[in-house]
DNA sequence: AAGACCGATGTTTTT
DNA sequence: CATCGGTCTT
């Protein structure tokens, strides 16, 4: 048993697993089995007869839960039956917590779950409320500052700032909060900051929690943010069992309240900390990694450690620089159908990565062009598209009557003659339930045909609400579509010409919502609905990535954190793009970019192809932009650069070892 | 209340 | 450029 557990492991990755009590802290670079080293260490706890349900492992992603809950699966084979350990996100684990004890807050459990979009339709609420100006105040920037204070566990009725915009954000703030807590919802934020929140003020429910979870481990622990930080602080002060993976390098989160020092401080935070370095890199040639750390190696603010390999050296690094963006991309096919057909790579070998959506756009012409298959990660998202979001909000509605924010966007859709005077009529009437208020105003309006309108939009929402107790999750929204004619409602847009895709996609894609739908069949009604909306309001990009597949990928950089790929593109190296311009002024934001390309350059095993435009459509107008000064911060001998005219390239470099 | 038209505005990155 | 929001017309 314990033989097979530390099979494959080299002596630090050992020592990571063995270590089980008291902080521990592992600084692993990219490619040095991370994964594999929480896996091995959840089975190694297991297997010590600690029981499976008192460990707490917190992921950066879905996917990385799963891929722990299956290796450990597997690990622990024929061992007989046991729990499983707690694996999730800050955010899923949260939820889980606060669907029992949110009470003591004054919220119900069944609250709902607001995303980016319905946070901001509710700060511009608030601010027209409080007749602020949204041209004044960017609704957008004072979200974004409400984020943080959240973040930094500032609450409402702590923050008393004194100079001018910060007091209108402490308005906007106070009302926004107070909104929420009336429709009971949730952001975001509030999922980690209310869970704190309890923790603090019920010193007895925290202990339950301390002494369920016994050992602790949290993964990408660099990109933890202050309130997270505290989750796992307060979690962890009986047993101090602390396992906390991460590599300070591969911070990219920063904009997001990401703290790096959390991982810088770790060891002032926990003296008697084990501290273990992770430096063996099994992903990448000597040349790609070289490249990474030659670039790292320009931060300040960074952790000592020294990387190395015993993979080959491999291929320089393809440097090529194009016309534009179209150019670049025709490149980027070229080179794939090259590295296909003379070095029998796979179509799913390759990954495209860029800085910013809006790059994907030429690329995706060309690939269409070509008839190349990829998918792509992010951009306009599966759950944010109108039609399904649509459904959805009349899903969330169902469920919590109270929820201002989905009514909104269901009181006109498909368009049923109610306007947006007749929504400040019924939000006046308010009240606990909306749909009463919805009946209460038809009844007022007497004869009129306002009054049929909404006293059929009443009947809708009260079939509505008898249904979700009775059907299962795929026949209720199947119910929603049919009863509120919304396929007629997309054909009608398409024919007003409101929407340029066809009806028939828009159809498929509801079909695809009902095909995920469909594992929550087995619950109940209402329970259902619940985990459904649960699980698409903390669903990840990448976790829709499809394994299979003959197809290339293409993502932000962002996304790809944690993924591998034999050979790499990265397009729009230059000045301005990449560093992005927006963080080329602080020092700090700066290091961050370069952190982002460390990143980058390190999800490649064993080749790396990096391109830059000459010239770039930016809003439509082109503009010239420069190398990337990290192509200047890599070491120029494993390199081969291929200007824009000239032919001094060879495609048969040498492979050394 | 709905549709058509126009000008302003914006793009990092995402749980 | 392309989307959004606001305003004017029907």
């Amino acid at each position: 048993m314990e033989k097979s557990i530390f099979e494959g492991l080299n002596n630090k990755q050992v020592e990571a697993v063995r270590a089980t009590d008291g902080p521990v802290l592992v600084i692993s670079g990219p490619g040095s089995g991370k994964t594999r080293c929480l896996t091995h260490r959840v089975a190694f706890l297991i297997s010590q007869g600690i029981k499976p349900e008192s460990i707490l492992a917190i992921t950066f992603t879905n996917k990385a839960a799963n891929e722990i809950k299956e290796r450990v699966s597997r690990l622990l084979e024929g061992e007989g039956k046991f729990h499983q350990p707690m694996l999730g996100t800050f955010h899923s684990v949260c939820l889980k917590i606060l669907r029992r004890e949110i009470g003591v807050l004054g919220y119900s459990p069944n609250f709902s779950v607001f995303d980016q979009d319905d946070q901001l339709s509710l700060v511009k609420r608030v601010m027209a409320g409080l007749e602020l100006d949204p041209k004044k105040y960017n609704p957008r920037m004072v979200l974004n500052k409400i984020s943080k204070l959240k973040t930094d566990l500032v609450f409402p009725e702590n923050y008393n700032p004194t100079e001018f915009f910060p007091k209108i954000v402490s308005r906007v703030y106070n009302a926004y909060q107070s909104e929420l807590k009336k429709m009971n919802g949730l952001d975001f934020d509030d999922l980690i900051v209310l869970t704190v929140k309890i923790f603090k003020q019920n010193p007895e429910i925290l202990e339950k929690y301390q002494n369920f979870w016994k050992y602790i481990l949290v993964d990408e622990y660099q990109d933890t943010s202050h309130d997270q930080y505290t989750l796992v602080k307060l979690l962890s002060a009986k047993h101090r069992n602390v396992f906390a993976i991460g590599d300070d390098a591969q911070s990219i989160y920063a904009f997001r309240d990401a703290d790096i020092r959390n991982i810088l401080n770790f060891q002032k935070d926990y003296p008697d900390a084990k501290v273990i370095f992770l430096e063996q890199n099994y992903r990448s040639t000597k040349n790609i990694l070289a490249a990474a750390q030659n670039i790292i190696s320009n931060n300040q603010t960074q952790v000592p450690k020294e990387l190395w390999t015993e993979n080959m050296k491999g291929e320089k690094i393809h440097i090529k620089e194009t016309l534009n963006e179209r150019a670049e991309a025709e490149f980027m096919v070229d080179k794939m159908d090259g590295l296909m057909e003379q070095n029998g790579y796979k179509i799913q070998d390759f990954t495209i990565l860029y800085r910013t959506h809006a790059q994907s756009r030429a690329i995706e012409e060309a690939l269409i062009t070509r008839g190349f298959p990829y998918q792509i990660v992010g951009g306009i998202r599966f759950y944010e598209r109108k039609e399904i979001k649509d459904i959805l909000a009349y899903l969330r509605f169902m469920l919590n009557p109270t929820d201002l924010i989905s009514f909104e966007r269901i009181y006109n859709v498909p368009t049923r003659g109610i306007g947006k005077s007749t929504l400040e009529k019924i939000t006046a009437i308010g009240g606990e339930n909306l749909i009463e208020a919805v009946g209460t105003l038809a009844k007022e309006k007497g004869d009129s045909k306002q009054a049929r309108s909404l006293t059929e939009f009443k009947n809708l929402l009260d079939d509505l609400s008898k249904k979700r107790k009775e059907k299962n999750l795929s026949s209720t929204i199947k119910y929603v579509i049919k009863r509120t004619n919304y396929e007629d409602y997309l054909q009608s847009l398409v024919a007003k010409k409101e929407m340029f895709d066809n009806a028939e996609d828009k159809m498929d894609n509801l079909k695809e919502l009902l095909t995920v739908a469909k594992k929550y069949d087995m619950l109940k009604g209402e329970e259902g609905i619940e985990k459904f909306l649960e699980e698409i309001a903390l669903l990840q990009e990448t976790d829709k990535l499809k394994d299979a597949g003959d197809r290339i990928t293409l993502m932000t950089i962002h996304s790809s954190k944690g993924l591998e790929f034999p050979v790499v593109f990265i397009a729009g190296m230059e000045e301005g793009l990449f560093p992005h311009s927006r963080a080329t002024l602080a020092p700090s934001e700066m290091e961050e970019e370069r952190r982002l390309c460390y990143v980058a350059i390190t999800r490649a095993k064993d080749r790396l192809v990096i391109t830059h435009a000459k010239y770039r459509n930016i809003f439509g107008q082109s503009q010239a932009n420069l190398p990337s000064r990290f192509i200047g911060e890599m070491p120029q001998n494993i390199l081969t650069i291929q200007p824009l005219f000239g032919n001094d390239y060879y495609e048969d470099d040498v492979i050394e070892y």
